[in-house]
RNA sequence: GCCGUCUUAGCUCAGUUGGUGGAGCACCCGGCUGUUAACCGGGCGGUCGCCGGUUCGAGUCCGGCAGACGGCGCCA
């Protein structure tokens, strides 16, 4: 029989979360806790469950003379997922799990689960289709633990710096980035798009707050089927008023620094049972990442890899990849060729056949997890490079604007917030990291 | 846009040369007082993605269609 959900509200208990019965501090003490059947099995009159909730899993053993014949009938036939209540005594046994088990002397079933339909063998596809109940996995509660920290790590870190958190419309009626293909949205009579970068908007926040950030959904209708792609993801951006290249960049590898400290602060848990190397991860968060140009990167591919690529090409996947293999932390590669380039991205006048902007790469096959740049103040240039895009110059003069009326050099960031927690958890693919993935065939649940 | 893989029970898969469709898991019933994704016995469960063709006979061979997935390009 189920209690009532207004019942259980009103019953005045303390309830111990799981994590802390394992500090031993409760042992030979009763407890209560509540969760859901993680797994279970029965033997004649003695009935062994995993529970979980969100802080981890504990054995709980029931036997029919602890809790009577009604409830041990309870717990025999609830299946994996049912939630419930138990009371009883923490015990230290090596045979279960962890080595402490709580033997029960009172058990409610809150709810009966139907038979739950993710069992011992499952598809990626299959996992996906039935993502509101996945989320409940080991691996994916572990993950969205990782990424809070992430999160919280990215405004605690620019708040710590003096930025001010400032907003820009998800709704645009013009694109940012080259290239990208945007999701138009009906707006009444007319039609605009969903924000593909807050940069813009950035720009014109800078002149009264001068360092700002934001964190928030972008959404990019990129047809890219691959395990780094999401068509709706969270960037991380900053834009800030009188810094250069080299200030931002330094910046960016804090930034990191800071995310990856946080995180093996509070989640060594989770990366030790996602597998990942912690000491390798304590490592790389006290590096100095290396910082190479483009045409060095180019240089480098030849030498060590054989790998030719043409001067002016994009670095693409591959050789993405393959310049990683020669360093463990991220790298930061600067200077890419101009013309390839967005085009707010200003000329270098060192090197004006690149531009001064740069990119920050994941180890492994995480691909670019920064992207950033000085802003470009020249508005002939900048005219020229949209027209060139077949982009209508009209929706820009606002943008100019800010170049008119006491510009300064400013530049600024975005970084991929899936990007940076599927490294840091060595996931396989970046729908892992995100609750709901969005991509360019799946958009359900 | 280009290249490739897959589709058989609720889930994961096997299915030989073309000859009356199988296993494990899940679920149900029975057994078991220390299990670890428990175990043992039994049961339930199928329009072999769809349409057509070849054949005495097609899950299997051929053609078409549909759907799912992966990689590249592009990007965070």
């Amino acid at each position: 029989m189920s209690i009532s959900l207004g019942e259980l509200s009103m019953t005045k208990k303390t309830w111990t979360p799981i994590e802390e019965i394992f500090t031993g501090k409760f042992t030979e003490k009763s407890v209560n806790i509540r969760g859901w059947i993680y797994r279970t099995r029965s033997s004649g009159n003695i009935v062994f469950m995993t529970i979980r909730d969100a802080t981890g899993t504990l054995q709980v053993t029931i036997k029919i003379n602890n809790v009577g014949e009604h409830a041990f009938n309870d717990a025999k036939k609830a299946l994996i997922e049912s939630s419930l209540t138990i009371t009883g005594t923490i015990k230290q046994d090596t045979r279960a799990p962890g080595g402490y088990e709580l033997l029960a002397t009172e058990n409610q079933i809150i709810t009966f689960a139907d038979p739950f339909p993710i069992t011992k063998d499952q598809s990626p596809e299959y996992l996906l289709d039935q993502r509101h109940l996945w989320l409940r996995s080991q691996k994916l509660t572990a993950i969205m633990k990782i990424r809070s920290t992430v999160v919280g790590a990215i405004h605690d870190f620019f708040r710590q710096q003096g930025f001010y958190e400032f907003d820009a419309p998800i709704l645009q009626p013009n694109q940012c980035e080259g290239g990208s293909t945007l999701f138009e949205v009906k707006y009444y009579q007319d039609k605009t798009y969903l924000s593909q970068s807050w940069q813009l908007y950035a720009e014109a926040g800078i002149f009264s707050l001068e360092k700002i950030y934001n964190m928030g959904p972008t959404f990019r209708a990129e047809r890219s089927k691959t395990s780094r792609h999401l068509s709706e993801f969270w960037m991380a951006e900053m834009e800030a008023a009188w810094m250069d290249l080299e200030d931002i960049i330094a910046i960016a590898k804090d930034e990191i620094r800071f995310i990856l400290t946080q995180v093996l602060t509070c989640n060594t848990k989770e990366l030790i049972y996602l597998n990942q190397d912690v000491e390798k991860l304590t490592r790389i968060s006290k590096a100095d990442y290396p910082v190479i140009t483009y045409t060095e990167a180019l240089e480098i591919l030849k030498d060590k890899e054989n790998l030719v690529v043409e001067w002016g090409k994009d670095l693409r996947t591959l050789e993405e990849s393959t310049l990683m293999n020669h360093f463990e932390s991220p790298l930061v590669v600067t200077n890419y060729p101009v013309d390839i380039m967005a085009f707010y991205k200003p000329r270098d006048p060192v090197h004006p056949d690149t531009a001064l902007c740069f990119d920050m790469i994941a180890p492994g096959n995480y691909g670019e997890i920064i992207g950033g740049s000085q802003r470009s103040t020249d508005i002939a240039e900048m005219t020229k490079r949209l027209q060139d895009m077949g982009e209508s110059i009209d929706n820009y003069q606002w943008y100019f604007d800010l170049r008119r009326y006491g510009s300064v050099p400013h530049s600024g960031y975005g970084l991929g917030v899936e990007r940076v927690v599927a490294w840091i958890c060595g996931t396989d693919n970046i729908k892992d990291t995100i609750p709901f993935p969005r991509t360019l065939l799946r958009f359900r649940p």
